[in-house]
DNA sequence: CCCCCGATTGACAACGTTGTCTAGAGGCTA
DNA sequence: TAGCCTCTAGACAACGTTGTCAATCGGGGG
């Protein structure tokens, strides 16, 4: 880029900078940084003079620049598992809420339940040098990790915990909901219940695992390991796992499902059944009241665990160093009629 | 900050630069350089010294500064109305997966359907120099944007056109989709047919509304003017419209929803009346097949939507450059139940 | 034995902004 | 009127990287 087609006659794809303002505004560049930011000591008149020059040219600060000089990117990084999933809705809408009142903005993406790609996404995003992160982990080993939290990038981890390395959480109640739950089908009548769960590797599928072992160990009943299924949620292996409990010999008369995907499949087995079948969900879902029998479902507060999550990232931004700190959010049963059916045997 | 403290030893919160690496490699700045980004004409063993460098120092590359130096930023922003809104998860992935794809990571945030926020959001991303935008935009103006556009931002509007200027857009076909609705409740013996939308500023609305009309008109049928409300998407609203409609003197037999929020809230309407009513909602959603009735939706592509959006973004910054281009994503009826109840008389 | 060539390497400037420091103008006090 | 202080303004370096260019080295051909 030569010197002359810059700042007389602008190029396509060529903005304006603070020197080309300046030139026009005939002040030094200094002037022109002030004005932009709005520091004191400068003239009405100056100001009046630059601000001209800014419109006509067009001229837009380059945050690059700028976030090279100061160090500070105001911006911070938010990796869940996937973006289309309506679970995560709420909870990167009260990340970015809280980060826009810290006038920061998100950068987010999606790990695809991919421990490699958690990686590569966190490293880019460290590599830009986000402020800090908000991470949905996939993966169960976060010492990469260590480097960049040493050099200041705080990072708060939610709905799981983080692996070999110590770092804020924000968890849900993953064991005690899952323990009510089961309780409510044992309340019910219920003594053989079954759980289809996400894969074991997820620090959520094994705590729900333990609520429901817990609660059925509480009322004494025992389980058989043909009612316990985990795995992927894809569709077709949550049918399988399903038809498989209930067509066993001494089929289960309800069922435990352990996250918002199970729950939709099993709704849709359960409805092609004869025989009704009780059914609790782990997380709410939009319109499961509307189905029929409504659904009732050990609730999340995700809008709730962003803003807490984001709200403790901000805090160690702002220098209040505490040593790691783990917060759970508490769960809430809402009986909506699928968990109050009683036990029927063929 | 002292050279002292920088590459002996090392602070909190301060990172380790090429300067740092290549002192303690013993070799000069630019082979780190060289070495990080994989360019050749490195001795092996030189390349050696220098990765163990950057492992004892837990280097990374600093991309302010590289993003500064070559211009590019490899990163797209997307601006949408509601990261909660579980019709833009769909495509929010999609955009990320194509942005994935390029190399590129995405910023986000919402507009909260407030046209100052989206101005100012857009704005910011912007001095971001983000290398292209793809937009689904709140406000109707969008003259703000022609001198980002002119210096070289790519922009592609998705799910409504741009205001005021010529830019690139990706729609769907709102009026051929809500013709196709209202057919289809004509088919079935309705007369009377009730729309709510949403507010008529917002160009999905008109069309919808436009179909509305011209499948009604092709049917030889009269549209009162007390059938059609357009607002907010707010439950209460939508509920008061459905309520007058429905206990008019001469109630419609069927409802035609403009968006699935709409669509939910008239679910719930008509789930406590007693007299069925026939019901197409404009947007599928999940789980409309498990509501009793099912719903019949005229589906959208989201996904489809935002690959497309952001296919010609990267199209547009590969330097391909055409003139704006405006693309239809067809839509489809899709019948479940809800749509073919016959009209009922009281 | 000298020269040329390719391969490897590093010095230096530049990207556009902000922090620091200094210069100069003007007003006030003694 | 000299001296000091305040207020505005600009020159300059620095942030950490990459592109350009020149220097150095070793080897092969004449």
């Amino acid at each position: 880029m030569t010197d002359t087609a810059r700042g007389t006659s602008r190029r396509y794809g060529t903005r304006p900078t603070m020197k080309d303002v300046a030139a026009r505004a005939g002040v030094g560049l200094k002037t022109v940084s002030r004005v932009v930011n709005g520091e004191p000591g400068v003239t009405p008149d100056t100001e009046r003079r630059v601000q001209e020059a800014i419109t006509a040219l067009g001229f837009r600060r380059n945050d690059s620049a700028r976030i090279l000089r100061k160090g500070r990117t105001a911006s911070i990084g938010l990796v869940l598992e996937d973006l289309a999933d309506p679970f995560y809705g709420p909870l990167n809408r009260a990340v970015e809420e809280v980060a826009r009142s810290h006038g920061a903005l998100l950068i987010n993406g999606s790990s695809a339940e991919d421990p490699v790609r958690e990686q590569e996404l966190v490293l880019a995003l460290c590599a830009r040098r986000v402020d800090g992160l908000v991470i949905i982990p996939a993966g169960d080993d976060h010492r990469y990790l260590e480097p960049e939290i040493t050099a200041g990038i705080a990072t708060v981890f939610v709905d799981r915990p983080a692996g070999q390395i110590d770092a804020d959480a924000v968890l849900s109640d993953n064991f005690g909901g899952a323990q009510d739950a089961v309780a409510h089908l044992i309340a019910h009548g219920h003594r053989r219940i079954g759980f289809i769960g996400d894969q074991p590797r997820i620090h959520t599928a094994r705590e729900r695992l333990r609520g429901y072992r817990t609660a059925m160990a509480a009322a004494g009943l025992p389980v058989d390991d043909a009612w316990v299924s985990l795995g992927s949620t894809d569709p077709g292996r949550v049918r399988a796992a399903a038809t498989a409990m209930l067509d066993a010999p001494q089929p289960v008369t309800a069922l435990f499902a352990g996250n918002n995907r199970v729950t939709v499949t099993a709704v849709r087995v359960l409805g092609e059944r004869p025989r009704p079948v009780a059914l609790v969900g782990f997380d709410d879902f939009e319109l499961a009241d509307l189905v029929r029998p409504a659904i009732t479902v050990v609730a999340q507060d995700p809008a709730r665990m962003g803003r807490t999550a984001a709200g403790l990232l901000f805090r160690r931004l702002d220098g209040i160093i505490d040593p790691p700190h783990r917060e759970e959010i508490p769960t809430r049963l809402i009986a909506r009629g699928s968990g109050e059916i009683p036990p029927t045997e063929d």
